[in-house]
DNA sequence: TTGTACGCGTTATCAC
DNA sequence: GTGATAACGCGTACAA
C-alpha cells in the first residue's frame, strides 16, 4: 500500500537491465557507443520502470541543459504569442525545452527574471527589444549566457538582435499617410519609457513630420499603456480637441482598434471623419471594420529565425548575428484619401 | 584576461564573509536561524560576488523546486494567454516560478511534455481540460505529483478542476437562442477529438436542439480545427445549402469571429440575414462590428484560482477541490430575434 | 548561533 | 564495449 513516491533513478534502471550506471548514462547519451544487445536490455528497463532523466542532477554533471529561456513583457497580447509559439515550436523541433516568463513590462522584474534563468541553467536567453539596464547585459556577459533580442532591429547597435526596425516601418507608414493628403496628424503611443519598440515608432512618426516642415509642437501626441480601453479613452480626447485631427496613428494595433471602437460609439465616421491607422498587423486588425491600414511584420517568421540563431550561438559559441526582417505596409479601408 | 565562467557558488560567498557554507544557505533560507551580524556580511558577500543559486544543485538535495508546470495547446489565442497571465503573476506573488509549453493540441507531444516537466522537478502541474490519455494520469500519481486541470469543469468527474461547465454553458446559450425564435440552426465546431471542451460545447447545443424536438440529423455541423480562416470556409460551406440556417452556433469566438468575416465578404448581413454566435468573451468579440453574442468566462480569474489551488496542494499535500466559475451569457447584436 | 560531513543522480575520465 | 569512481553545488542532520 505505501509506493510513495518511487521515482526510479538510472542506478535502478542498471540493476534492473543487469549493467552499470554508466553504460545505461550512454545508452540514453551516446547510443552509438553501445551494443546493440545491451541497448535493447537498457530501453525497456526504462519503460518497465518509467524512467525519467532527473534534470537537476543532469544539470550538475553536463553544462549543458538543453533548455532556453525567453522574457516576454506579457502573453496576453497576440503580438508576442504568435511569434513565442513558432519560436518555441522550432526550439523543440531542435531538442530544446522553452522557459517562459513575463515581465508584465517591469525592468527590475525582466531583472530577476533573467536571473532566475541563469540559475536553471538556461544555455541561451531571448529578450524583446534593446532596452534595459546596464547591469542585465553585464550579468549576461559576465556568465557567459548567449542572449538574442527580438522584435527590435537597429542597424546603429552592435547587440545580435532579430527583427525589424521599427522607427523606418513607421516612418514609411507616415509617408503614405503623408502622400494621401493628411497634415493634421495626431498619435496615440504606447508608454514610452524604457520600451525602445514603442519610441522609435514614435520616432519614426515625428521625424517623418520634422522633414514635411510640420511643427511638432501642434502635434497632439497622448502615450498610454497597451489596452483596447487605454487606445479608446485617447481617441476621445484627441476628437474633443477644437482642432480636430484628419488622422490618428497609433503605436500599436490594439490602441488603434480601441480607438475605431470609440469612434464608432461616438459616431464618428472612419475614414470619413478621421482616418486611423496600427502597428503589427495582428488578427484583430484584420477582423474590425473597416480593416486597419497598419504595418504587418512577420511574427512566426521572426520567432523561427531567433530559434535558429540562438541555438546556433549556444552549440557553437560563436557571437550572433543579427538579421533584419521586412515589414510590409498594408492599406485598408481605415485611412482616407485626401487628395 | 582568461576570466571566462567564474560562476560563484555556496562556497565561495562562504569565504568571502568569513563563514561556512552552512551559514550562507541558511542566511538565504531561513534567515531568522542567523544572527543580524552574520547575516549582513552574507549579504553583502552574496551582492559583491553575484551570487546566484544553482538550481540543479538546490533541486538535488532540497525536493521543493518552487516550479509549477503548466501544458497549454497553444499560446498564439487569446483563450489561454489572459488566464495563463494571471495563473503566472500569481505564482509569482507566491514565489513560484512557471515553466510554460504548448503542445499544439496533440496528446503525444503533452504526454512527453508532462515527463519534462517532472524532470525538472516541477512542484506541481496545470492542465487543460479533462480528457488525455490514462498513461499521463497514472504517471502523474505514480510520480506524487499534484495537478489541477483548467478551462473546464464537470460535476460528474472527480479529477480536481477549475473552470466552467462546457456544456452547461453551451446549453443555456443555446436556451437563448431557441428563445429569439430561431428554430433552422447549424453549428461550427472545434475539433472534438481529444479535447473534451470542444466535444461538451457542441453536445450542449445538440441536447438542447433535441429537447426541443429537432431532428439532430437536420442540423448541419462543420467541425474544424481553431483558426480565424477555418470559420470563414466553414461559414461559406454553410451559406451554399440549400436550406439555409438562420443561425450559425460557433464553438468559439475565433471561429465566429472568421464566419462573421466571410459573411461581409459576401454580402451576407449580420444578423439581418443570418445570426451568429460565438463562446469565450475574448477581445476579439467585443471588437467586431456588429458585436458577437457569446459566452463570457473569467479567463483571469480562473488563472489566479488556478495558481492559489495548485501551490495550496503542493504545499499542504491535500488533493485538489474542484471550482466550478460562471460563465455569462453575452447578448449582442450579432443575433436577431424572430419573435 | 555556527560548523562538519554526507548524500542527492548524473556525466565524464579513466581503466579494463 | 563496459565498469568503477570522482566530481558537480547545495541542504540538512548532527555535533559543537
Amino acid at each position: 500500500m505505501t509506493s510513495h513516491q518511487a521515482v526510479p533513478t538510472l542506478d535502478d534502471v542498471a540493476k534492473a537491465a543487469g549493467v552499470s550506471p554508466a553504460t545505461v548514462s550512454r545508452s540514453l547519451n551516446s547510443p552509438g557507443l553501445v551494443s546493440k544487445s545491451t541497448l535493447k536490455r537498457v530501453k525497456s528497463a526504462v519503460d518497465a520502470l518509467g524512467y525519467t532523466p532527473h534534470f537537476g542532477a543532469r544539470f550538475m554533471s553536463a553544462k549543458r541543459t538543453m533548455t532556453i529561456g525567453a522574457i516576454i513583457p506579457t502573453m496576453e497580447n497576440a503580438i508576442f504569442a504568435k511569434g513565442i509559439q513558432a519560436f518555441q515550436e522550432r526550439l523543440h523541433s531542435l531538442g530544446y525545452t522553452l522557459l517562459i516568463s513575463s515581465s508584465s513590462y517591469d525592468p527590475e522584474i525582466e531583472a530577476e527574471q533573467v536571473r532566475a534563468l541563469a540559475s536553471r541553467g538556461a544555455d541561451g536567453i531571448l529578450l524583446i527589444g534593446y532596452w534595459r539596464e546596464e547591469r542585465v547585459y553585464e550579468f549576461l556577459k559576465q556568465r557567459n549566457i548567449p542572449f538574442l533580442l527580438a522584435w527590435a532591429f537597429a542597424a546603429n547597435n552592435a547587440l545580435p538582435a532579430i527583427g525589424f526596425d521599427n522607427r523606418a516601418s513607421m516612418y514609411q507608414l507616415c509617408d503614405r499617410v503623408l502622400a494621401m493628403g493628411h497634415r493634421n496628424v495626431a498619435v496615440i503611443s504606447g508608454t514610452t519609457e524604457g520600451n525602445d519598440r514603442a519610441s522609435n515608432r514614435l520616432k519614426g512618426i515625428t521625424e517623418r513630420l520634422k522633414v514635411e516642415g510640420i511643427d511638432l509642437a501642434s502635434v497632439p501626441i497622448i502615450e498610454t499603456p497597451y489596452d483596447i480601453d487605454n487606445g479608446a479613452d485617447a481617441f476621445e480626447r484627441l476628437m474633443r480637441l477644437s482642432d480636430r485631427p484628419s488622422i490618428v496613428m497609433c503605436g500599436n494595433d490594439v490602441l488603434a482598434v480601441g480607438a475605431m471602437q470609440r469612434a464608432q460609439e461616438m459616431g464618428i465616421k472612419v475614414p470619413d471623419d478621421v482616418s486611423i491607422t496600427g502597428f503589427d498587423g495582428i488578427e484583430l486588425a484584420r477582423v474590425v471594420t473597416p480593416k486597419l491600414t497598419t504595418v504587418r511584420v512577420p511574427h512566426s517568421e521572426m520567432g523561427r529565425r531567433a530559434a535558429d540563431e540562438l541555438v546556433r550561438m549556444v552549440e557553437s559559441g560563436d557571437v550572433g548575428r543579427s538579421q533584419e526582417l521586412p515589414s510590409e505596409i498594408v492599406v485598408e479601408k481605415s485611412i482616407a484619401s485626401l487628395v
